[in-house]
DNA sequence: CCTGTTTCTTGACACCGTGTCAAGTTGACA
DNA sequence: TGTCAACTTGACACGGTGTCAAGAAACAGG
């Protein structure tokens, strides 16, 4: 019964998931996910209200699956402000990919649909607490720019850490995942510290 | 005649232009732009053939009359590859809000339209020469940071440069125009310089 | 086994925006 | 006066989202 239910639903979620990070385009239509879950069109349409919805709730099941809480214990349980900013940018750099199909899915719906944009600004809502905990960790130990207050400084690390960003270096420019890392962290403290 | 063709054609230009400025999204129709003009929508598809290309064209004339290569010479005549690289942050920062609604239509479109994202490219490759330029005379005075090549380091100064971190700090944050500027020269400088 | 409910299918349709086509209007200028 | 270019009007195709209704299939519980 229920079993059923949750079980079609998973499926579509797996196929949005898979069709969003191999095609990575905004191109993924309805269609083509029931298509790859194997059903019906329409049977999509019984478990998600919206397109907009059906992403929302892939992006939920990416983050459960590929838990990106324990991921970030390690920059939580830093003992300096700078252990803690490097932790958080490793963390959130390595995590990107994963997302990234349905992130830029969610950033081309973004300026058409209201929902979209709304969900995508809470996810970013999100990034941007674990943003502000590490500067305020770098401010706590004195060791935060002057010249930036910690809000400033959050918005800062924040663009630093955008999927847009990520983007740019790592598929425009081609850049390696482990230099983008490296390059970042390396970029912030110069940007952040002292 | 010929003026009478392309009368219409830079009302239509101005058109687009000020829809894109304040209504500042890619909800901006060709019937929007052509009612606007005072003219029919099929008038609008006689000299442009897609919306892709008038959109491009709009970028041109806007260029033209908000004349980009005026505001550079500055950076272009700069005496230290530092001077260089702060009035380049400064033109191209203060450059931006003019073009703003027409880059996030392109940014917009880039995802479904090849054409739109080819011109939107293309548009980045000029500003990313600027910034190449900038990062050439700073490695010249031998004050590039070491560990950045000088195209990884262009890179990084195209990624800070970006029309989507200007939103987000401007719009999504709340940075006045003056003080993107003031922080942007000095957080470039952090990553780059030394 | 039969019956009722839930899940899914099939096929139709409305809506919106882009781009196309064809026929008719207006105005300039020669 | 006739011709040509610019423009109008109104129709249509296409692709994608979302809706609706009728029926099929699976799966309970009695």
């Amino acid at each position: 019964m229920s079993s059923k239910t949750s079980e079609t639903r998973e499926r579509i979620l797996e196929s949005a998931w898979k069709l969003l990070a191999d095609s990575q385009a905004s191109a993924v239509r309805m269609s083509d996910i029931a298509k790859q879950a194997g059903i019906s069109r329409q049977a999509v349409y019984l478990h998600f209200p919206t397109r907009a919805e059906l992403l929302i709730a892939t992006t939920r099941y990416i983050d459960e699956v590929k838990d990106i809480d324990a991921r970030l214990v390690k920059s939580r349980s830093a003992s300096t402000g700078l252990e803690r900013l490097e932790a958080f940018v490793e963390a959130w750099g390595n995590y990107i990919p994963e997302i990234y199909g349905v992130a830029s899915a969610f950033i081309a719906m973004q300026t058409k649909d209201e929902e979209a944009g709304a969900a995508w600004a809470d996810r970013m809502s999100a990034v941007r607490h674990g943003c502000e905990a590490a500067v305020e960790a770098l401010a706590r130990d004195g060791r935060l720019t002057l010249s930036l207050s910690t809000s400033e400084a959050t918005d800062l690390l924040l663009g630093q850490l955008s999927v847009e960003n990520w983007e740019l270096l790592r598929h425009r420019c081609g850049w390696t995942q482990a230099r983008y890392i490296d390059v970042l962290q390396q970029t912030v403290r110069a940007m952040l510290v002292d």
